[in-house]
DNA sequence: CAAAAAGATTGAATGAGTTCAGTTTTTAAG
DNA sequence: CTTAAAAACTGAACTCATTCAATCTTTTTG
């Protein structure tokens, strides 16, 4: 009973996972064909498709992971907010953006989420949008943990607030994607502008 | 100069556009096959090329006249909008939300909102956005009315806070699509519940 | 009206994702 | 250790979306 069955799963996984994100990496999404993938990781392309439902699976799978950091990354900010809800949001806000980019490209990016939106069912699929959903608690929780302190006036409905906010981010963040030339800071000062009526108003009056 | 040609082609165009739709409503867009769009229409493959970039786009051509509906039905409310934030909003998304499924079903709206973000350079992804952004004018539009009628307070930034409300009605319709099981009546709950801190918030005192 | 040029149509060929019947490897049973 | 059953692998074959060189139709020119 040494697994060793789960063992070379575990491996052919990985292998295949290293091969697509790296493949991606260099000639995109759309160039990077089953074979060459399965040729990197020394499986099949039948062997693929036990792995992974279709192409984009293993996308949104290499994107899920980056999620997950962005996540963490998220999680020092919620863990010590900064004081007023601007900073705070600013601060949270930045540290989702900036993580953005580091693996991913912009194209790889409206891929999964293309894919995420077409194909709803599929597991990967049910990952990521499992993920979207711990990033709106983190920003819910971010408002909720502000309001506990006071620096949001009691009386405020701070979940909803929070999903405002981050469906806000989120339909802002498909707009940079699927703008080649808009930059990160661009993104960051129309969302900082659109934050800033909710934001101030739930803010308590002294510490605004 | 009877421009013979030029009939021929709206002919054609019309054709393949409504094959295409009839066909996308009758066994969905993933089985329907281009050979067969073509053969409804009596034209051949190549042709139906020569018209569309890629199946996509005849999906987003579609959807477009969707959404123009359901502008003009969103300039009804905006003309002449209830007197509260709250009522007008309400109003204005259920109009939005109630036109959504009358020609197109969840799948149809999931696969056009993938290939917008997906080639955003295509003509018709493009279109598509440019749709969007009127809606997202549309709800700026009636929160500035709002706003000069008294409804809402002096001193907002009525267009950031109407593309906050636009950018969350628009992804919680995404993740309406995304859910097969979702109800028309339970995204308006949510989308309400959403609004309401910043719907109330922005209000003047003596109205809300 | 002839004929050349421009514009459109056509469908067989191409190419990439996906499937599946047959084969090999691993595990469990005797 | 054998052998049967289960699990996983394999790659040739299949399905469609898409392309493009050849053909046909319409318009323009002389």
């Amino acid at each position: 009973m040494t697994g060793l069955r789960a063992k070379q799963k575990a491996d052919r996984n990985r292998r295949i996972l290293q091969a697509a994100t790296d493949l991606f990496r260099e000639v995109g999404y759309d160039s990077a064909r089953i074979e060459d993938i399965a040729e990197r990781a020394e499986v099949s392309v039948g062997t693929f498709y036990n792995y992974y439902q279709n192409k984009g699976d293993i996308l949104v799978a290499a994107v899920s992971m980056e999620v997950e950091e962005v996540l963490a990354a998220g999680k020092t900010i919620v863990d010590s907010p900064p004081d007023t809800v601007g900073e705070a949001l600013k601060a949270l806000i930045g540290q989702y953006y900036d993580h953005s980019l580091v693996y991913l490209s912009k194209e790889m990016w409206r891929t999964a989420m293309a894919i995420s939106i077409q194909q709803p069912e599929s597991p990967f699929s049910k990952r990521y949008t499992e993920l979207d959903g711990r990033l709106c608690d983190q920003v819910s929780t971010l408002i909720t943990k502000l309001q506990l302190r006071g620096a949001v006036m009691p009386g405020i409905d701070a979940v909803a607030a929070g999903q405002m906010f981050f469906n806000n981010l989120n339909m802002m963040f498909i707009e940079f994607v699927k703008n080649e030339t808009m930059t990160l800071d661009t993104l960051k000062e129309i969302v900082a502008r659109q934050n800033r009526p909710l934001a101030t108003l739930i803010s308590s009056p002294k510490i605004q």
